[in-house]
RNA sequence: GGCGAGGUUCCCGAGUGGUCAAAGGGGGCAGACUGUAAAUCUGUUGGCGGAUGCCUUCGGUGGUUCAAAUCCACCCCUCGCCA
């Protein structure tokens, strides 16, 4: 299978250049190809995991991953697909998320140096931060046409809204970066979202013009669900975060499972490393055994994120809480001493301590409208203090809503 | 630099001295119905507190007033037109 071919079958491809031509490269051998995240939260997210993906399967097919951390890039911010500018961070700041985004990059790509097709890591902040802005400007700048500028589409939109010179230039930023990379590192491709279309061309024909060489590019798609959201940072109860700090392996395997019947299989395609044909079976399960689907793709996403242990835990959690099968003993836990429920702990106390509700307020207010459970026992009045006699081997398990769960564990 | 418009709670957007924690919509959350789905209907949507109480919020800082998102001064930012 023609690697090019099977990331069209899984609907990894948006637009690319000179698709013939790279797809001849791509069978010829083992080539370099760079793909930039910036650096503008401390995790990455699932807006980002689409690009990991193909990455991942470019280098499974023998090619040399790329990946660049924008650390001077994210100082400006990338007007493309925003509408307003992105906020200023500290240099300190900005260096202590790469650090730790590169390592969440590890689950998806092999960063070994002894493997030829092994990832690089590198960060733009290394060469961009020593430009000198004449030389630049000399060297680069005059490459560019603004009156060509102004026609792409990132560019287009902002008009309205305004987009002040320092975005204006992330375009020259990052061409240079792939004209760099080319000469450094002998990069001839660049993978990124739709939104980066403009400046993967823009890089395209800076290399052409500096370097007289051809290179490639190709986006993926702007995944959004059927009911039109973006899968990046605004999904319900917030972003998903593939820290598990941010977001458990409990959370995140949640989150697929829980996913519109429409985009279980598309999903599957996009998320997991499962067999095109393989999802082709699933993909002809309807109503109720959509179900199937998605634990399929829960289980193999919160895999690669997470690792396979992570993933069987929440497999047995959700088992545990949704099917009444196995132990909860994978069930996301808080400790709580034997001492501190003598003393007398409320329903509110409990929720609010265990993060399922941010407020004493919510507690209370999900109360009122009949959403609170405490070992399957609907609470309607959450001041009153929990006993002893409540505890079911020393635990107690609590529920927000229909499936937000937690358990107590009392030690 | 000049002139004009504007910055409101998660988002959009009303609100021009008390009745404003602030209309309406979106989104979110909850309940019912289900398959941990969708659609639909209903409720709810700043925090704390044992009721009529207090605290934080309407770009920022000061001021006027018994009382300010609403008035005044200065500042910051955005948009448009002009230069």
């Amino acid at each position: 299978m023609e690697i090019l071919q099977s990331l069209i079958d899984r609907s990894l491809v948006y637009q690319m250049t000179n698709e013939e031509k790279m797809n001849e490269l791509l069978k010829a051998g083992s080539l370099s190809f760079y793909i930039g995240f910036d650096a503008t939260a401390s995790s990455l997210h699932l807006g980002h995991l689409v690009p990991l993906m193909i990455a991942s399967h470019l280098q499974k097919a023998g090619h040399k991953p790329h990946i660049l951390i924008g650390g001077a890039t994210a100082l400006v911010g990338d007007p493309s697909g925003r509408s307003t500018e992105r906020s200023l961070e500290s240099r300190d700041t900005i260096n202590n998320w790469a650090t730790k985004l590169q390592t969440q990059m590890t689950r998806f790509l092999d960063f070994s140096d002894e493997s030829a097709s092994g990832a690089l890591l590198l960060n733009n902040a290394d060469w961009l931060n020593k430009l000198n802005y004449i030389t630049f400007l000399r060297d680069i700048g005059k490459h560019f046409s603004v009156n060509r500028m102004l026609t792409a589409e990132s560019v287009k939109q902002r008009l309205e809204t305004g987009l002040s010179f320092l975005e204006f230039n992330y375009m020259l930023l990052q061409s240079y970066d792939f004209l760099h990379l080319n000469r450094e590192h002998d990069c001839i491709l660049q993978v990124g979202g739709a939104d980066q279309w403009g400046n993967i061309v823009a890089g395209i024909d800076l290399i052409r013009r500096k370097e007289s060489k051809e290179s490639f590019g190709f986006t993926c798609p702007l995944v959004t669900t059927s009911t039109g959201e973006k899968m990046s940072k605004s999904q319900p109860g917030g972003a998903i975060w593939l820290d598990p700090n941010l977001t458990s392996p409990y959370q995140y395997y949640q989150f697929w499972i829980n996913v519109d019947d429409r985009d279980a299989a598309y999903f599957m395609k996009l998320y997991t490393y499962l067999p095109v044909s393989e999802i082709a079976e699933y993909e002809k399960l309807t109503g109720a055994d959509t179900r199937k689907t998605k634990e399929k793709l829960a289980y193999e996403a919160t895999a690669i994120a997470h690792g396979i242990e992570e993933a069987e835990k929440a497999r047995n959690a959700a088992k545990a809480l949704f099917a009444g099968k196995g132990s909860q003993q994978d069930v996301p836990t808080t400790d709580i001493p034997m001492s501190r429920i003598k003393e007398g702990l409320s329903a509110i106390d409990l929720f609010t301590e265990t993060g399922l509700c941010p407020s004493r307020g919510e507690v209370k207010r999900l109360g009122k409208q009949g959403g609170l459970y405490i070992q399957g026992e609907r609470v309607s009045s959450p001041e009153d203090i929990v006993t002893e006699e409540m505890l079911e081997d020393n635990a107690l398990l609590l529920r927000a809503g229909k499936k937000r769960y937690h358990k107590i564990q009392v030690v």
